[in-house]
DNA sequence: AGAAACGATACATAATTATATATAGAGACA
DNA sequence: TGTCTCTATATATAATTATGTATCGTTTCT
Protein backbone atom coordinates (compact mmCIF):
# COMPACT_ATOMS: atom_id res chain seq x y z
CA UNK A 1 0.00 0.00 0.00
CA UNK A 2 3.34 2.14 0.26
CA UNK A 3 3.75 1.22 -3.32
CA UNK A 4 2.60 4.33 -4.81
CA UNK A 5 4.92 6.20 -2.47
CA UNK A 6 8.07 4.38 -3.08
CA UNK A 7 6.38 4.51 -6.66
CA UNK A 8 6.72 8.14 -6.43
CA UNK A 9 10.10 8.62 -4.31
CA UNK A 10 11.59 6.53 -7.12
CA UNK A 11 10.90 8.59 -9.67
CA UNK A 12 12.23 11.83 -8.09
CA UNK A 13 15.30 9.98 -7.87
CA UNK A 14 15.77 8.72 -10.95
CA UNK A 15 14.95 12.32 -12.51
CA UNK A 16 17.39 13.82 -10.05
CA UNK A 17 19.80 11.41 -11.02
CA UNK A 18 19.47 11.56 -14.59
CA UNK A 19 19.81 15.38 -14.21
CA UNK A 20 23.40 14.91 -12.64
CA UNK A 21 21.90 16.47 -9.58
CA UNK A 22 23.69 15.83 -6.29
CA UNK A 23 21.80 15.18 -3.15
CA UNK A 24 23.48 17.91 -1.55
CA UNK A 25 22.96 20.15 -4.73
CA UNK A 26 19.12 19.42 -4.24
CA UNK A 27 19.07 19.99 -0.29
CA UNK A 28 20.07 23.52 -0.72
CA UNK A 29 17.67 24.09 -3.64
CA UNK A 30 14.76 22.50 -2.07
CA UNK A 31 15.48 23.89 1.83
CA UNK A 32 16.24 20.24 2.64
CA UNK A 33 19.39 18.80 4.84
CA UNK A 34 21.08 16.22 2.71
CA UNK A 35 20.62 13.73 5.07
CA UNK A 36 16.64 14.46 5.23
CA UNK A 37 16.52 13.74 1.16
CA UNK A 38 18.46 10.61 1.82
CA UNK A 39 16.37 9.15 4.61
CA UNK A 40 13.87 9.90 2.29
CA UNK A 41 15.10 8.40 -1.11
CA UNK A 42 16.48 5.23 0.72
CA UNK A 43 12.80 4.83 2.18
CA UNK A 44 14.15 5.11 5.75
CA UNK A 45 11.23 7.75 6.27
CA UNK A 46 8.35 8.82 4.74
CA UNK A 47 8.64 12.71 3.54
CA UNK A 48 5.46 14.76 4.45
CA UNK A 49 4.00 16.06 1.63
CA UNK A 50 5.79 19.77 1.24
CA UNK A 51 8.44 18.71 2.09
CA UNK A 52 8.16 15.85 -1.45
CA UNK A 53 6.94 18.89 -3.08
CA UNK A 54 10.05 20.74 -2.29
CA UNK A 55 11.64 18.66 -3.49
CA UNK A 56 9.69 18.24 -6.88
CA UNK A 57 10.16 21.55 -7.78
CA UNK A 58 13.81 21.99 -7.25
CA UNK A 59 14.12 19.26 -9.77
CA UNK A 60 11.54 21.17 -12.52
CA UNK A 61 8.73 18.76 -11.50
CA UNK A 62 5.38 18.65 -10.29
CA UNK A 63 2.29 16.59 -8.57
CA UNK A 64 -0.65 16.50 -10.03
CA UNK A 65 -3.81 15.10 -9.07
CA UNK A 66 -5.60 12.65 -11.79
CA UNK A 67 -8.06 10.36 -12.19
CA UNK A 68 -6.92 7.01 -12.35
CA UNK A 69 -8.88 6.39 -15.85
CA UNK A 70 -6.48 8.86 -17.62
CA UNK A 71 -3.29 7.86 -15.80
CA UNK A 72 -2.09 6.07 -18.97
CA UNK A 73 -2.83 8.76 -21.33
CA UNK A 74 -0.62 10.99 -19.45
CA UNK A 75 2.10 8.61 -19.14
CA UNK A 76 1.92 8.28 -22.70
CA UNK A 77 2.43 12.25 -22.41
CA UNK A 78 5.13 12.22 -20.47
CA UNK A 79 7.32 9.24 -21.60
CA UNK A 80 7.08 11.07 -25.00
CA UNK A 81 8.46 14.21 -23.94
CA UNK A 82 11.08 12.77 -21.58
CA UNK A 83 13.67 12.21 -23.98
CA UNK A 84 14.43 15.16 -25.79
CA UNK A 85 15.37 17.86 -23.32
CA UNK A 86 16.87 16.03 -20.27
CA UNK A 87 20.51 17.03 -20.49
CA UNK A 88 20.53 20.57 -20.05
CA UNK A 89 22.34 20.32 -16.83
CA UNK A 90 25.08 17.67 -16.25
CA UNK A 91 27.75 20.12 -18.02
CA UNK A 92 30.67 19.22 -16.08
CA UNK A 93 32.87 15.86 -15.76
CA UNK A 94 32.36 14.93 -19.51
CA UNK A 95 34.90 17.55 -20.96
CA UNK A 96 37.00 16.21 -18.27
CA UNK A 97 36.49 12.62 -19.24
CA UNK A 98 37.42 13.56 -22.96
CA UNK A 99 40.31 15.56 -21.60
CA UNK A 100 41.79 12.38 -19.85
CA UNK A 101 41.44 10.43 -22.87
CA UNK A 102 43.35 12.97 -25.27
CA UNK A 103 45.92 12.82 -22.81
CA UNK A 104 45.93 9.10 -23.29
CA UNK A 105 46.16 9.04 -26.43
CA UNK A 106 48.97 11.44 -26.18
CA UNK A 107 50.63 8.96 -24.54
CA UNK A 108 50.17 6.17 -26.53
CA UNK A 109 51.45 8.38 -29.28
CA UNK A 110 54.80 8.85 -27.21
CA UNK A 111 54.85 5.32 -26.50
CA UNK A 112 53.94 3.53 -29.84
CA UNK A 113 54.40 6.37 -32.65
CA UNK A 114 51.31 7.35 -34.48
CA UNK A 115 48.86 4.98 -36.08
CA UNK A 116 45.93 5.34 -38.13
CA UNK A 117 43.72 4.29 -35.34
CA UNK A 118 45.00 6.62 -32.64
CA UNK A 119 44.21 9.31 -35.19
CA UNK A 120 40.96 8.11 -35.70
CA UNK A 121 40.63 7.80 -32.20
CA UNK A 122 41.68 11.02 -31.53
CA UNK A 123 38.87 12.02 -34.57
CA UNK A 124 36.25 10.65 -32.71
CA UNK A 125 36.83 12.20 -29.25
CA UNK A 126 37.15 15.52 -30.97
CA UNK A 127 33.82 15.18 -32.25
CA UNK A 128 32.04 13.16 -29.23
CA UNK A 129 33.07 15.97 -27.05
CA UNK A 130 30.85 18.50 -28.93
CA UNK A 131 27.87 16.15 -28.94
CA UNK A 132 24.90 16.02 -26.31
CA UNK A 133 25.28 12.20 -25.67
CA UNK A 134 22.99 10.57 -23.35
CA UNK A 135 23.86 8.93 -20.50
CA UNK A 136 24.13 5.64 -21.85
CA UNK A 137 26.23 6.67 -24.90
CA UNK A 138 28.23 8.51 -22.25
CA UNK A 139 28.95 5.48 -20.04
CA UNK A 140 29.66 3.59 -23.76
CA UNK A 141 32.59 6.51 -23.88
CA UNK A 142 33.67 6.11 -20.48
CA UNK A 143 33.97 1.88 -20.33
CA UNK A 144 36.07 2.55 -24.02
CA UNK A 145 38.48 4.91 -22.54
CA UNK A 146 39.07 2.92 -19.64
CA UNK A 147 39.75 -0.18 -21.62
CA UNK A 148 42.55 2.32 -23.35
CA UNK A 149 43.64 3.33 -19.88
CA UNK A 150 44.12 -0.48 -18.85
CA UNK A 151 45.58 -1.55 -21.92
CA UNK A 152 48.13 1.56 -22.23
CA UNK A 153 50.93 -0.77 -21.09
CA UNK A 154 49.94 -3.88 -22.48
CA UNK A 155 52.24 -6.43 -24.75
CA UNK A 156 48.98 -6.20 -26.83
CA UNK A 157 47.97 -3.14 -27.27
CA UNK A 158 47.54 -2.19 -31.17
CA UNK A 159 44.17 -4.83 -31.50
CA UNK A 160 42.64 -3.55 -28.65
CA UNK A 161 43.39 -0.07 -29.86
CA UNK A 162 41.60 -0.79 -32.91
CA UNK A 163 38.86 -2.99 -31.85
CA UNK A 164 38.16 0.76 -29.28
CA UNK A 165 38.50 2.87 -32.71
CA UNK A 166 35.78 0.70 -34.27
CA UNK A 167 33.52 0.77 -31.16
CA UNK A 168 33.63 4.90 -31.24
CA UNK A 169 33.52 4.78 -35.01
CA UNK A 170 29.99 2.47 -34.31
CA UNK A 171 29.07 5.72 -31.55
CA UNK A 172 29.42 8.21 -33.69
CA UNK A 173 27.59 6.69 -36.83
CA UNK A 174 24.60 5.76 -34.80
CA UNK A 175 24.77 9.72 -33.53
CA UNK A 176 25.58 11.22 -36.83
CA UNK A 177 22.44 9.56 -39.14
CA UNK A 178 20.07 9.56 -36.02
CA UNK A 179 17.77 7.10 -36.42
CA UNK A 180 14.90 8.19 -38.98
CA UNK A 181 12.80 4.94 -38.67
CA UNK A 182 13.63 4.04 -34.71
CA UNK A 183 13.82 6.54 -32.53
CA UNK A 184 15.91 5.36 -30.17
CA UNK A 185 15.26 6.50 -26.41
CA UNK A 186 17.98 9.17 -25.47
CA UNK A 187 17.77 7.98 -21.73
CA UNK A 188 15.85 5.17 -20.02
CA UNK A 189 12.17 5.47 -20.96
CA UNK A 190 11.27 3.16 -18.44
CA UNK A 191 8.02 3.48 -16.48
CA UNK A 192 9.76 1.50 -13.74
CA UNK A 193 7.31 -1.69 -13.81
CA UNK A 194 10.24 -3.96 -13.63
CA UNK A 195 13.62 -2.78 -11.48
CA UNK A 196 14.27 -1.82 -8.09
CA UNK B 1 5.92 28.25 -1.06
CA UNK B 2 3.45 25.52 0.48
CA UNK B 3 1.08 26.58 -2.29
CA UNK B 4 0.93 23.62 -4.19
CA UNK B 5 0.50 21.57 -0.97
CA UNK B 6 -2.79 23.42 -0.89
CA UNK B 7 -3.93 23.51 -4.13
CA UNK B 8 -3.44 19.91 -4.15
CA UNK B 9 -5.20 19.52 -0.60
CA UNK B 10 -7.96 21.96 -2.57
CA UNK B 11 -8.08 19.97 -4.93
CA UNK B 12 -8.67 16.34 -2.93
CA UNK B 13 -11.29 18.62 -0.90
CA UNK B 14 -13.51 19.75 -4.11
CA UNK B 15 -13.45 16.22 -5.38
CA UNK B 16 -14.39 14.33 -2.81
CA UNK B 17 -17.19 16.75 -2.23
CA UNK B 18 -18.53 16.50 -5.86
CA UNK B 19 -18.73 13.15 -5.41
CA UNK B 20 -20.76 13.54 -2.45
CA UNK B 21 -18.26 11.28 -0.14
CA UNK B 22 -18.38 12.94 3.13
CA UNK B 23 -15.13 13.09 5.62
CA UNK B 24 -16.10 9.94 7.50
CA UNK B 25 -16.85 7.63 4.74
CA UNK B 26 -13.32 8.91 2.85
CA UNK B 27 -11.93 8.01 6.62
CA UNK B 28 -12.94 4.46 6.75
CA UNK B 29 -11.95 3.91 2.82
CA UNK B 30 -8.68 5.33 3.53
CA UNK B 31 -7.92 3.97 6.44
CA UNK B 32 -7.37 7.64 8.51
CA UNK B 33 -9.70 9.12 10.91
CA UNK B 34 -11.95 11.39 10.40
CA UNK B 35 -10.51 14.25 12.65
CA UNK B 36 -7.67 13.67 10.73
CA UNK B 37 -9.07 14.47 7.11
CA UNK B 38 -10.58 17.20 8.89
CA UNK B 39 -7.23 18.80 10.12
CA UNK B 40 -5.98 18.25 6.43
CA UNK B 41 -8.20 19.81 4.50
CA UNK B 42 -8.46 23.13 6.83
CA UNK B 43 -5.14 23.64 6.62
CA UNK B 44 -4.61 22.77 10.02
CA UNK B 45 -1.99 20.07 9.35
CA UNK B 46 0.03 18.70 6.60
CA UNK B 47 -0.25 15.24 5.62
CA UNK B 48 2.40 13.22 5.37
CA UNK B 49 2.59 12.01 1.74
CA UNK B 50 1.62 8.69 1.72
CA UNK B 51 -1.38 9.91 4.24
CA UNK B 52 -2.34 12.24 1.25
CA UNK B 53 -1.82 9.34 -1.33
CA UNK B 54 -4.26 7.29 0.57
CA UNK B 55 -6.74 9.81 0.47
CA UNK B 56 -6.63 10.12 -3.15
CA UNK B 57 -7.19 6.48 -3.89
CA UNK B 58 -10.00 6.03 -1.90
CA UNK B 59 -10.78 8.93 -4.34
CA UNK B 60 -10.29 7.41 -7.59
CA UNK B 61 -7.46 9.45 -8.24
CA UNK B 62 -3.68 9.66 -8.92
CA UNK B 63 -0.53 11.46 -8.26
CA UNK B 64 1.84 11.63 -10.82
CA UNK B 65 4.95 13.56 -11.09
CA UNK B 66 5.38 15.02 -14.27
CA UNK B 67 7.86 17.87 -15.91
CA UNK B 68 6.75 21.32 -15.15
CA UNK B 69 6.69 21.72 -19.17
CA UNK B 70 3.62 19.69 -19.98
CA UNK B 71 1.84 20.53 -16.88
CA UNK B 72 -1.01 23.02 -19.18
CA UNK B 73 -1.11 19.58 -21.86
CA UNK B 74 -1.82 17.60 -18.96
CA UNK B 75 -4.18 19.80 -17.09
CA UNK B 76 -6.43 20.23 -20.65
CA UNK B 77 -6.35 16.12 -20.88
CA UNK B 78 -8.03 16.05 -17.36
CA UNK B 79 -10.33 19.14 -17.81
CA UNK B 80 -11.67 17.62 -21.19
CA UNK B 81 -12.57 14.31 -19.79
CA UNK B 82 -14.24 16.20 -16.28
CA UNK B 83 -16.45 18.20 -18.17
CA UNK B 84 -19.63 16.05 -19.62
CA UNK B 85 -20.77 19.42 -21.99
CA UNK B 86 -17.59 17.94 -24.08
CA UNK B 87 -18.36 14.71 -24.69
CA UNK B 88 -17.11 13.15 -27.73
CA UNK B 89 -19.37 9.46 -27.89
CA UNK B 90 -21.40 9.42 -30.71
CA UNK B 91 -20.03 7.64 -33.58
CA UNK B 92 -19.50 10.65 -36.19
CA UNK B 93 -17.57 13.49 -34.32
CA UNK B 94 -14.65 11.43 -34.34
CA UNK B 95 -14.57 10.88 -38.20
CA UNK B 96 -14.67 14.54 -38.57
CA UNK B 97 -11.86 14.76 -36.31
CA UNK B 98 -9.48 12.65 -38.48
CA UNK B 99 -10.94 14.26 -41.77
CA UNK B 100 -9.64 17.58 -40.11
CA UNK B 101 -6.23 16.08 -38.71
CA UNK B 102 -5.71 14.96 -42.64
CA UNK B 103 -6.54 18.16 -43.95
CA UNK B 104 -3.91 19.66 -41.53
CA UNK B 105 -1.19 17.33 -42.78
CA UNK B 106 -2.01 18.22 -46.37
CA UNK B 107 -1.14 21.90 -45.18
CA UNK B 108 1.27 21.37 -43.81
CA UNK B 109 2.81 19.45 -46.30
CA UNK B 110 1.90 22.52 -48.88
CA UNK B 111 4.21 24.59 -46.17
CA UNK B 112 7.17 22.45 -45.13
CA UNK B 113 6.78 20.08 -48.42
CA UNK B 114 6.71 16.41 -47.94
CA UNK B 115 8.86 14.92 -44.81
CA UNK B 116 9.25 11.20 -43.34
CA UNK B 117 7.24 12.03 -40.18
CA UNK B 118 3.95 13.87 -41.86
CA UNK B 119 4.06 10.55 -43.97
CA UNK B 120 4.10 8.56 -40.88
CA UNK B 121 1.25 10.49 -39.46
CA UNK B 122 -0.80 10.27 -42.65
CA UNK B 123 -0.14 6.45 -42.05
CA UNK B 124 -0.84 6.58 -38.54
CA UNK B 125 -4.47 8.54 -38.85
CA UNK B 126 -5.82 6.18 -41.50
CA UNK B 127 -5.04 3.17 -39.48
CA UNK B 128 -6.59 5.05 -36.19
CA UNK B 129 -9.53 6.02 -38.43
CA UNK B 130 -10.87 2.79 -39.16
CA UNK B 131 -9.72 1.08 -35.51
CA UNK B 132 -12.32 1.56 -32.37
CA UNK B 133 -10.58 3.78 -30.08
CA UNK B 134 -11.91 3.74 -26.63
CA UNK B 135 -12.51 7.12 -25.01
CA UNK B 136 -9.25 8.28 -23.28
CA UNK B 137 -7.33 6.87 -26.82
CA UNK B 138 -9.33 9.10 -28.78
CA UNK B 139 -8.94 11.84 -25.93
CA UNK B 140 -4.48 11.36 -26.79
CA UNK B 141 -5.58 11.71 -30.12
CA UNK B 142 -7.64 14.85 -29.88
CA UNK B 143 -4.82 16.52 -28.42
CA UNK B 144 -2.28 15.30 -30.46
CA UNK B 145 -4.42 16.80 -33.73
CA UNK B 146 -4.61 20.50 -31.73
CA UNK B 147 -1.17 20.42 -30.97
CA UNK B 148 -0.37 19.62 -34.96
CA UNK B 149 -2.65 22.54 -34.99
CA UNK B 150 -1.29 25.28 -32.93
CA UNK B 151 2.03 24.58 -34.10
CA UNK B 152 1.50 24.45 -37.47
CA UNK B 153 2.43 28.52 -37.73
CA UNK B 154 5.50 27.63 -35.57
CA UNK B 155 8.99 28.24 -37.00
CA UNK B 156 10.52 24.91 -35.29
CA UNK B 157 7.20 22.35 -36.32
CA UNK B 158 9.51 19.79 -37.32
CA UNK B 159 10.52 18.81 -34.07
CA UNK B 160 7.06 18.90 -32.75
CA UNK B 161 5.79 17.20 -35.41
CA UNK B 162 8.33 14.26 -35.09
CA UNK B 163 7.14 14.00 -31.81
CA UNK B 164 3.20 13.73 -32.64
CA UNK B 165 4.50 11.10 -34.93
CA UNK B 166 6.15 9.45 -32.34
CA UNK B 167 3.42 9.32 -29.77
CA UNK B 168 0.46 8.49 -32.65
CA UNK B 169 3.07 5.22 -33.18
CA UNK B 170 2.73 4.62 -29.76
CA UNK B 171 -0.97 4.32 -29.64
CA UNK B 172 -0.86 2.24 -33.01
CA UNK B 173 1.52 -0.39 -31.13
CA UNK B 174 -0.11 -0.17 -27.97
CA UNK B 175 -3.66 -1.12 -29.82
CA UNK B 176 -1.57 -3.36 -32.24
CA UNK B 177 -0.21 -4.92 -29.53
CA UNK B 178 -3.33 -5.54 -27.42
CA UNK B 179 -5.49 -7.08 -29.45
CA UNK B 180 -3.53 -10.26 -30.86
CA UNK B 181 -1.83 -10.74 -27.50
CA UNK B 182 -5.56 -11.93 -26.55
CA UNK B 183 -5.39 -15.69 -26.16
CA UNK B 184 -8.57 -15.80 -28.76
CA UNK B 185 -10.52 -18.83 -26.91
CA UNK B 186 -11.83 -20.92 -29.61
CA UNK B 187 -15.33 -20.73 -27.43
CA UNK B 188 -16.17 -17.59 -25.76
CA UNK B 189 -15.33 -17.24 -21.80
CA UNK B 190 -15.74 -13.78 -22.44
CA UNK B 191 -15.83 -11.25 -19.68
CA UNK B 192 -17.75 -8.68 -21.77
CA UNK B 193 -16.30 -6.46 -24.07
CA UNK B 194 -15.73 -3.28 -22.34
CA UNK B 195 -12.34 -1.66 -23.05
CA UNK B 196 -11.68 0.62 -19.95
C1' DA C 1 48.82 8.29 -2.35
C1' DG C 2 45.91 12.12 -1.33
C1' DA C 3 42.00 15.19 -2.10
C1' DA C 4 37.29 15.81 -3.20
C1' DA C 5 32.56 14.67 -3.92
C1' DC C 6 28.88 11.59 -3.06
C1' DG C 7 25.63 8.80 -0.62
C1' DA C 8 24.48 6.28 3.68
C1' DT C 9 24.21 6.47 8.62
C1' DA C 10 24.53 7.83 13.47
C1' DC C 11 23.14 10.35 16.93
C1' DA C 12 20.42 14.11 19.93
C1' DT C 13 16.73 17.12 20.01
C1' DA C 14 12.84 19.83 18.59
C1' DA C 15 8.66 19.89 16.06
C1' DT C 16 4.91 17.84 13.97
C1' DT C 17 1.97 14.19 12.54
C1' DA C 18 -1.17 10.48 13.61
C1' DT C 19 -4.54 8.04 16.61
C1' DA C 20 -8.36 7.58 19.65
C1' DT C 21 -12.17 9.42 21.66
C1' DA C 22 -15.41 12.90 22.49
C1' DT C 23 -17.97 16.82 21.70
C1' DA C 24 -19.72 21.30 19.80
C1' DG C 25 -21.98 23.86 16.10
C1' DA C 26 -24.47 24.08 11.51
C1' DG C 27 -27.85 22.47 8.35
C1' DA C 28 -31.49 19.32 6.73
C1' DC C 29 -35.51 16.80 7.60
C1' DA C 30 -39.59 14.81 9.96
C1' DT D 1 -38.60 20.38 18.70
C1' DG D 2 -35.84 16.30 18.23
C1' DT D 3 -32.85 13.81 15.54
C1' DC D 4 -29.56 13.04 11.73
C1' DT D 5 -25.39 13.79 9.46
C1' DC D 6 -21.67 16.49 8.59
C1' DT D 7 -17.48 19.28 9.69
C1' DA D 8 -14.62 21.50 13.00
C1' DT D 9 -12.32 21.15 17.47
C1' DA D 10 -10.41 19.63 21.94
C1' DT D 11 -7.79 16.99 24.31
C1' DA D 12 -3.86 13.38 25.55
C1' DT D 13 -0.52 10.25 23.99
C1' DA D 14 2.31 7.67 20.87
C1' DA D 15 4.95 7.72 16.73
C1' DT D 16 7.41 9.87 13.27
C1' DT D 17 9.45 13.56 10.82
C1' DA D 18 12.81 17.23 10.43
C1' DT D 19 17.19 19.62 11.62
C1' DG D 20 22.04 19.89 12.65
C1' DT D 21 26.24 18.04 12.77
C1' DA D 22 29.45 14.63 12.09
C1' DT D 23 31.40 10.52 10.29
C1' DC D 24 32.20 6.31 7.34
C1' DG D 25 32.98 3.84 3.01
C1' DT D 26 33.23 4.49 -2.13
C1' DT D 27 34.30 6.17 -6.23
C1' DT D 28 36.72 9.55 -9.21
C1' DC D 29 40.13 12.73 -10.48
C1' DT D 30 44.82 14.68 -9.87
Amino acid sequence: MAYQRESLVAQAREIREASGVSQRALSERAGLTQSHISQIESGKMEPGLSSFIDMTRALDLELVLVPKKLVPAILNLVKAQATPSMHIHAGQPNDKRFARAERLVKQLRQIYGSSADLDRIDDLLRFLRRVNLSDQEMQLVRELIDRLDHHQASAQAAPIVREIAQNLQRLRNSIAHAAPSEPRPAYSLDDGDADA
